[in-house]
RNA sequence: GCCUCUGUAGCUUAAUGGAUAGAGUACGUGGCUUCGAACCAUGUGAUGGGGGUUCGAUUCCCUCCAGAGGCACCA
């Protein structure tokens, strides 16, 4: 990779690794640069660096300006680079060093209620990583984790039970699910409100544990269509996992495990059974209720267990909504307290959840906007607009493509977001469909060039570039980095960032320069720029959990 | 009450301690007889307040203000 070329040239002249090379924020600048203050602790003097440095083949320029030396790198090795990525496409180029064995969890969507916005975030973000992480070398295993038991499935079960002729009525799956979900909201309700209910609520709830014949064959039943559901909404959102984990078969495991560390892990408490955070600056949390049944922090003392016994990782990655954040640390200390080997593999990423205009979504008041219908919600949009702005032109429609092209930004979600429909499925400026529109674009244009790629002579020299060649050509090294980057700091939005930089540049060529119509040599060398830059927006959607069209 | 996280243009947001704080959207203006106008150009507009560390702070520390989340049998 280019950066690392540069890296290593300047270290070589300068005989140290001893310093940072930045991205000029202006390109203008040039293509690196190293601050001056940082030349301080190599007892160089700046005049000296800039001298030893333009001795180098690599760089064309290079100059002091406001205290930063800026390095611009020469035009033929961009165009090497240009020809490497003709030939060899946007894998990166060596094993990575630092390659790991991670498991990653994303998505899970609890059973009995219907997916909403906030998973379909989860989803988004896990694939996107998913892929990054195997892109940048690593080895990754795709968990979900479902929780198929507890109190949401009790309070589900306790009104479905009483309204059991309704749900003969029920034909389609969606239909079935959705219907579960209405029961989970005036199950929760119920279980507020009335002290009968709630008594009942939690016998159920037992009774599930105990898998007690009096409720498991309408748990399973009800279960397997969530867990059908599931599979669908998954395949149609273009997701796969490795494996599936259900809190049924990590229940009894955790369950094990934590009485197996009473007194030296867990305490005893009130009748239930807790870990106490203090010593660790942490709080504490139960573990195990008065009624014997596991919390979700048992479960997900089980969960790792079977996780580390089914496929030994180097870092499990779970993901969350940040409400967990706190929960995760205590989990966190009570695993490694558990099993030590596993001390600093644990890796827990919580984004910002997603709130309604105006009010906390919820799934057990029904404040939600389910997954399913965004996706609709999104699609039609698309095909509204491609009408209006096509049919006159004698364009068919085609509204296949409108999903799974909002929320292809925010991908690193610190903060809470706030949902605004029509801001979410804009189509215009920096959006999927901006990215999808300007990829066909190209591969509109190098079809009827008939191009085939091949190898750019040297026939073009950098006085006769136009500054918005020189700014594709540059930009189209610096792709492996940014998504190793990303993959590092897993933050996919880095890579969403870079993506649209690289349209942008491509549209604006598109504008002020022919390309077609052009003179021989610059004829090629755009045809070649542009060919590397599609592959390099379809590799770089791809990583991003997005597939594109050739044609729209 | 205690702990954690977050405050950047009207809105949604970017920026490994580095240069003139970068985009999108909205609003104003201009560009299709021409390779795909879901495009391009251009204008207006921002680091919550106050201290500190540093050659240099959106970034690190303190404090105040504002918002979110968590803090024992939910997930």
């Amino acid at each position: 990779m280019l950066k690392e070329r540069v890296q290593q040239a300047i270290a070589e002249a300068l005989g140290s690794t001893e310093f940072t090379l930045l991205y000029p924020r202006d390109k203008a600048f040039g293509d690196f640069a190293i601050n001056i203050h940082q030349l301080k602790k190599l007892a160089l003097n700046e005049q000296a660096l800039v001298e030893k440095l333009s001795l180098l083949d690599i760089f064309e320029k290079v100059e002091l300006v406001q205290g930063f030396v800026n390095m611009r790198v020469a035009y033929t090795e961009y165009l090497a680079e240009l020809n490497a990525a003709l030939r060899g496409g946007t894998q990166p180029a060596a094993p990575n060093p630092h390659a790991q064995r991670i498991n990653l969890e994303f998505g899970q969507p609890n059973t009995h209620k219907l997916p909403h916005i906030g998973h379909l975030f989860s989803y988004a973000y896990g694939e996107s990583m998913a892929r990054l992480l195997a892109w940048d070398g690593h080895t990754v295993f795709r968990s979900n984790y479902q929780g198929d038991v507890g109190l949401h499935v009790a309070k589900c079960l306790y009104i479905f039970m009483q309204r059991k002729d309704d749900a003969k009525n029920l034909s389609t799956l969606e239909d079935k699910v959705r219907f579960l979900q209405t029961c989970y909201q005036d199950g929760s309700a119920a279980y507020d409100e009335n002290s009968n209910a709630k008594t009942a609520i939690d016998a159920i709830n037992k009774a599930i544990y105990n898998r007690d014949d009096t409720i498991h064959a309408v748990w399973e039943e009800t279960r397997s269509w969530s867990v059908a559901y599931y599979k669908k909404f998954e395949e149609r959102i273009g997701t796969t996992y490795d494996r599936y984990f259900f809190e049924s078969e990590t229940s009894d495991l955790g369950t094990k495990l934590v009485q197996e560390h009473i007194d030296s892990v867990f305490t005893e408490s009130d009748g239930a059974v807790v870990f106490k955070g203090e010593q660790f600056g942490l709080h504490t949390r139960v573990f195990l209720t008065t009624h014997g049944t596991p919390t979700y922090e048992a479960k997900d003392i089980g969960l790792i267990a079977l996780k580390k016994q089914e496929w030994p990782f180097d870092t499990a990655v779970i993901t969350t909504a940040s409400e967990q954040n706190a929960y995760w640390q205590v989990v966190k200390k009570a695993i490694e307290l558990i099993f030590p080997e596993l001390q600093g593999k644990i890796m827990h990423i919580g984004f910002g959840m997603i709130d309604l205009k105006g009010s906390k979504m919820s799934s057990r008041t029904g404040n939600i906007v389910s997954a399913i219908d965004l996706i609709e919600i999104v699609k039609k949009k698309c095909a509204r607009e491609l009408v209006k702005k096509w049919q006159p032109r004698g364009c068919r429609n085609n509204s296949h493509w409108g999903r799974k092209i909002c929320l292809f930004k925010n991908l690193k979600q610190k903060k809470n977001m706030i949902f605004d429909l029509e801001q979410s499925i804009s189509v215009q400026g920096n959006s999927g469909p901006y990215l999808q529109y300007t990829y066909a674009r190209l591969r509109s244009v190098l079809a009827k060039a008939q191009y085939e790629p091949s190898a750019l002579q040297n026939s073009t020299t950098s006085e006769t570039l136009s500054s918005e060649d020189y700014a594709i050509l540059r930009m189209l090294p610096t792709f492996s980095d940014v998504a190793h980057q990303a993959a590092v700091a897993y933050s996919p939005h880095l890579l969403c960032t870079y993506v649209y930089d690289l349209a942008q540049a491509c549209n604006l060529l598109y504008d002020k320069q022919s390309i077609l119509k052009a003179p021989q040599a610059q004829r090629e060398l755009r045809l070649a720029l542009l060919e590397a830059a599609s592959r390099t927006i379809k590799t770089s959607l791809n990583l991003l959990g997005i597939d594109v069209l050739e044609r729209i």
